[in-house]
DNA sequence: CGCTCGGTTGATGCACATCAAAGGCTGTGG
DNA sequence: CCACAGCCTTTGATGTGCATCAACCGAGCG
């Protein structure tokens, strides 16, 4: 899947919207979401299934459409969103690696996408189609209770994300921000999406300007650094501090 | 399990908190999820349940408790809730009549709720075992299949919701208005569950002064009645647009 | 009778929205 | 190679929707 023995990762020269790869199953046998399967038990619940790549901003899923599949996230990351009716783009969650897209809907007759799905920088996705989720995935107890943590905590965010709801601004993006980080492991206290200040303040409900001054802040004090869209967290404890309203921005 | 041939309705004197009835299989083989299931295999589902009435405000599952058992609502209504930092209550999800209540947290392995549960007027649930919900519940495809609708329908409510934040508060409540009279088809016009300004205003995080004003004006409008915490919509259509934004309530 | 609960109204203030203007960066097409 | 468009960020001036604080009323209840 990968050229040579290059890291692929981010800075790749971005392909053309939407190239599709051959299946590597080596890879996707790695996730979470599939251990304890034999490499051919694998193969069939993905049988069908196609590994597609988005460069920056590609269009995935859209709103409205016939769910005819659904997706795993290999790499980088994708943001469920939806327009207002006054025309704004509200964002409604980030997907990972691991996470799933749509298949919550899968069960339904007649399943509609109900967000647009995009990429967020040059992104992997696995597409299966839907029947094979009715035939196969759902058999298998072990995958629906992983799916079902999934599920559990992308619901445990919305509803963290509902309880600041009363908070001040600072509050909500020390939040999101720690929220991000929090469910990547492994990457330290840098947030492992690229996201812009547009992104955040869709995220939250609040406009780019109020963003901007609040992060603005953060960086002239030294407790955050944004480097091309990479959002480092310098200061953990202060953040943690802000999310929780201890502390106020003074 | 109800008394004489009176129908149990709200208006019954509240039972003492907790009183366990026994279970009544040719009610709960109504429920749409258990659809299509004998009694016998429904009575298997249900083995070591138990009915529990419980009165106004009173408590059934308490935050960060160990997890042993899950929920189906039978009657009456249920609210999430959180504690916030700052001590303030946010309410997260309103459950009616065929909902179920952490049955997403079963499959872990040490569950423990990740919210507070309590009683909208008097109310009664179907608590069954978690061993129940592993062992017999996550074998059946059809029953996976109606339990990621519920908990679908409850994420896209969970994703409307956090579509209106940056809508006006007038949007916010006509909006959460609707959504509770759609979530029950045969309602009509009447939300059918009973609310308060407070529980509304916990709901979309705002305080109860605001929501008080936006309501009065509305009923002096007579675009909706409060009679003992049950809400009636007047004028559908006016709260619709006023939902979507299109109208200012000057 | 005091208590709690639910609802209501008014005065005041502030956090954030709105509007406006500008500069850097990147990809793209002439 | 340059011009241009789109995206992202920044800063300042001004306005406003809702929070906050305070007080009050009526109903139900032990």
């Amino acid at each position: 899947m990968m050229a040579k023995s290059r890291t692929v990762g981010e800075e790749d020269s971005p392909l053309p919207y939407s190239k599709k790869m051959p299946l590597d199953l080596e890879k996707i046998s790695k996730f979470p979401l599939f251990q304890g399967y034999s490499r051919a038990r694998v193969e069939e619940l993905c049988s069908g299934g196609e590994v597609v790549h988005h460069s920056h901003r590609a269009l995935l899923f859209e709103f409205g459409q016939p769910a005819s599949k659904f997706g795993l996230v290999l790499q980088g990351a994708y943001k469920l969103s939806r327009i207002t009716p006054a025309g704004e783009d509200s964002i409604l969650y980030f997907c990972s690696p691991g996470d799933v897209i749509a298949a919550l809907i899968m069960p339904q007759e007649k399943p509609i996408y109900p967000v647009n799905v995009h990429a967020m920088g040059p992104s992997w996705v696995l597409l299966i189609r839907r029947e094979i989720y009715q035939q196969e995935w759902l058999k298998e107890p072990a995958l629906i209770s992983r799916i079902q943590g999934l599920l559990s905590s992308r619901m445990m965010r919305l509803q963290a994300q509902k309880m600041m709801q009363r908070a001040p601004l600072f509050s909500k993006i020390a939040s999101l921000l720690l929220q991000l980080v929090a469910q990547e492991p492994d990457s330290g206290v840098e947030v492992p999406i690229p996201l812009t200040r547009k992104e955040i303040a869709d995220s939250l409900g609040v406009t780019v300007e109020s963003v901007i001054r609040v992060m603005s802040d953060w960086e002239k004090r030294h407790w955050v650094i944004t480097s091309d869209r990479h959002i480092r967290i310098l200061n953990v404890e202060h953040l943690v501090s802000l999310a929780e309203g201890l502390e106020t921005p003074g």
